[in-house]
DNA sequence: AATGAATGAGAGTTCATTCAT
DNA sequence: GATGAATGAACTCTCATTCAT
């Protein structure tokens, strides 16, 4: 429906820019270009909304990164890939990037948001596991490979969203290449 | 009796949870055990509040990160004395850094803060720079190594405070020596 | 239903019985018969709301005293008319007049309003230039026969509205005619 | 007491520049060099105090006007002492003026305040009576004499104080004849 | 007696939500 | 289905008053 991809639309840049409580439904309207009572045809209320867009981009997220991924992918081409799609998915999409980040375990966050948020934390730590497995991981827990990867790919984000920081082809590799020896045997 | 501290503290608690449109100044005042009308005794309003926030603990994050630091320390050991005392901190005050992330270049942040931020910044990309010049950390964009380190840390922090990582000395260990490979030449 | 009528009307009432300061909002919401909020669609804020006032009816009185006005009245004709409509607008809107004159030169008063003011005092002040010019009225300043016709009429009006003197047309006419003595030659 | 002075000042000075409800009563300590408490040592609350001021005010303006007056003065020349002792005052103490008139008949004047001014319309009232009886005033009703009168001094005072009326010797003379060419038969 | 830090009730204002159109 | 005027609860902030010093 188009209207409603408008209001979520609207909501993204608003709330990646001044968060939930500082973005006023009747101001995401106006940007929708829709009337305030329209936003309440397609969500319940104004936490169903951010909910709503939560799962919107978790999903297209953790789909972007993990659609059509070939099982039998060694580890070092599968982290390729991941990275590159994760870092692509920050070129097309920063704000819901940003979005994400910024309303990770919000209080408002209803509890199946919070639930898809563990199960693609869980898919995630178990490619982890498997590296510390196979022992082409170095022997810490997965969780610390985990807060490497998301932590440098969030913070590459916010930087390159503030002018710090330029994603260049490059700069993207050379990135990978870092992360893969941080946490590489 | 110090209630400004107080006040700072009960502040700092509900916007490193809540964000600051998330939290009413009536509840900060509660939870500080002042009357709602003593807060604007000592801030001008809640603008000034968070600012003064905000450049509190900024300043006493980056107090604890370079006091007392050798000038000629080799850059590996600057390194591991940088990165635990950061760790540290973290490990006493989470919220402050929870805080501080959160409210990073935020519309409510005035010029002071934004200037005091540039210069902390300032002082951390010098580092990476003598790094690389010095022909010790990897040929890549100084600001590269500095969104690995801080990202790194932020990421872990937020993960122990979610109760997702414990930081035990043997992991933010490990946590160093990963972020050292990536780093390094 | 007109609401910023209303709102105007209820505003009216209140600060001309207890002023700006000591009228709240809430309290002409609801004399309106209008939410509180509703005040904030038609007007920015208070201030506005009493400079839309001001003009509102400064306007009026202005234009009832001089609306079709023949302009070759003799003097004595014209001070008559003046008079007359001058208090027969009293009659009918004697808050509108307690109002007008007890925020008269109110810091709330924005340029707009005061310029307004200073136009309507330059119109009569034309008058009584003309009077004296002519040798019809006394030699005195201009701006003390002003005094003396605005004095009397705002006393008349006030003490009519105590309640201490009824607005009779013998009174009216009575008043017109040592108001004329005073100023006359 | 001298404190209780610098407060009755102080207010005097702020309640005929911004009001009653538009000043603080921290800004008449602050002007009055005392502690915000110390006013409530000398008056119960705001409203006492307004109310001994009007009474001060009111009470120092009558005697003004009426002391030492001889009893059997030629009603001509008692309007001129009235007239000439009432500009004195304005000129003496335009605020006072300026106070005692915004606060005629407000809310927060108390029993005591009203009846005070009772009296004095009364006392001035009989003056007008007599000018009736005695056929040297015009044949309306005494309180229109009053109106004129109060109407006029009041104008007059107001105008000077906004900068509009210089109150010279001269000036004030034409007033008193102008006003009492008005009253007479 | 004098103070002024502290207070909380109440001010002006905003905004999530509703509902008549 | 779509609207946006209307609302009142809840916000930020002020200030008359108190009371420990």
């Amino acid at each position: 429906m188009d209207k409603r991809a408008d209001i979520l639309q609207a909501a993204l840049e608003l709330f990646a820019d001044r968060g939930f409580h500082g973005t006023a439904v009747p101001l995401i309207a106006e940007k929708a270009h829709v009337g305030a009572g329209t936003i309440y045809r397609y969500f319940k209320d104004k936490e169903n909304l951010v909910n709503e867009l939560y799962r919107h981009w978790k999903t297209r997220l953790f789909e972007s990164i993990t659609a059509d991924l070939p099982g039998d992918l060694p580890l070092r081409a599968l982290f390729h890939e991941v990275w590159a799609r994760w870092i692509q998915f920050a070129i097309d999409h920063p704000q819901a990037l940003i979005f994400l980040e910024a309303h990770h375990h919000s209080p408002y966050l209803d509890e199946i948001s919070e639930r898809m948020n563990e199960n693609m934390v869980a898919a995630f730590l178990e490619m982890m596991e498997n590296g510390c497995r196979d022992q082409i991981f170095k022997a810490v827990p997965p969780m610390l490979h985990m807060s490497f990867i998301t932590g440098v790919i969030k913070e590459m984000v916010k930087d390159a969203w503030a002018g710090r920081l330029e994603l260049t082809p490059e700069i993207i590799e050379q990135g990978e290449e870092m992360c893969w020896q941080a946490i590489r045997r």
